[in-house]
DNA sequence: TTTAAATGACCGGTTGGTCGGTCATTTAAA
DNA sequence: TTTAAATGACCGACCAACCGGTCATTTAAA
């Protein structure tokens, strides 16, 4: 991750990722077929690991509007926190984003994009539910809600200083939250 | 830019480009001193355009309102209509999001972004102004739509069928207007 | 002693960039 | 008007660096 991380998937030499894991180069080899196959193994680690983050901040929170709160304030965390792992995503995005190579890559970035439009979709659809957001269609909404995050991570790592990530996540837990009343 | 959106930059040839433009390999180094300055070119060339086109749309609209649900409308007008230039963006942000190498693509991208941001903030402040819109920071409000549409062509472009786009515009236009309401 | 894991020197395919040379067009001399 | 010189756009064969992947050898565990 820290190598894919400070030098991009092309620019990457197995041999740093060796390095930086204190073996030697043949040895990667061992336990990776190819440098797309760590690539990939690297990207379902990630999400799994991402994944399970979320659900652990989560879990104790029933209650629609708090779990959509508390769910972007824990993607806000993530930014700062694990910076690295979501500049890896520059190239998820660039390399799964085009099916023609890499076509594994891109099934399961689907996959993944799915799910968590799920997941968040569940959330707004229980908010429907029971009156606590107006009637919106649940996976369109959280594919917008998702996006938003996404192009701002985007927006960030490519200029820490567009914006305040406190003073951002403030500004659109409230905008979301007021397109969602009923 | 067909080059570089169907292979990527860095699967993409200087030879498949020069292919494509009918001319020689070493014409293009007539051109353009390295596979790099050609790319930066072709970010300049791409942001130009994508910015008149926009311009050309707005011009006549003076409603803050209209032109924020125009904005929205003409966004979605150039991810289905100018597909491959939003492809080559996947590898803009990931040569230029880390700042490492292409410290000049990094410059121009903060500086379009950093525009944009204004551009749209103008329009928000003015909306402010006017009473049209609630009291909020513009130039958050402006990076977060940005963000919005930026995440959605991102998780158009790795699956086409991940929603409508007709509907998603209409979805987002409405909860950004709603977030908006004094 | 046997087996398995680890290693890094090495190989070969790939490709960015170079360079000597060609030729159509323009300039200007005759 | 004719001819010759000058120009520079164009070309692609070639070179050298780089790096993913292999494998014979070494190390160490069982």
């Amino acid at each position: 991750m820290r190598v894919f991380a400070r030098d991009g998937y092309h620019r990457a030499k197995i041999e740093s990722v060796a390095e930086e894991a204190g073996i030697g180069k043949g040895t990667v080899y061992e336990y990776f077929k190819s440098k797309a196959d760590l690539f990939i193994a690297l990207h379902d680690h990630m999400l799994t690991e991402l994944k399970s983050f979320y659900m652990k901040e989560l879990s104790e929170i029933r209650e629609p509007t708090l779990m959509l709160e508390r769910f972007i304030e824990v993607a806000f965390q993530t930014f700062r926190a694990w910076e690295p792992f979501f500049l890896v995503f520059f190239d998820f995005w660039a390399e799964g984003g085009r099916g023609q190579q890499e076509a594994l890559l891109q099934t399961q970035m689907r996959q993944a994009y799915a799910e968590s439009r799920n997941d968040v979709a569940a959330i707004i659809a229980s908010g429907v539910q029971d009156g606590s957001f107006r009637q919106v269609d649940p996976t369109l909404t959280a594919a917008s809600i998702l996006a938003s995050l996404d192009g701002l991570v985007l927006q960030w790592l490519c200029d820490r200083n567009a914006f305040d990530l406190d003073l951002m996540c403030k500004n659109l837990t409230e905008s979301i939250l007021r397109s969602l009343r009923p």
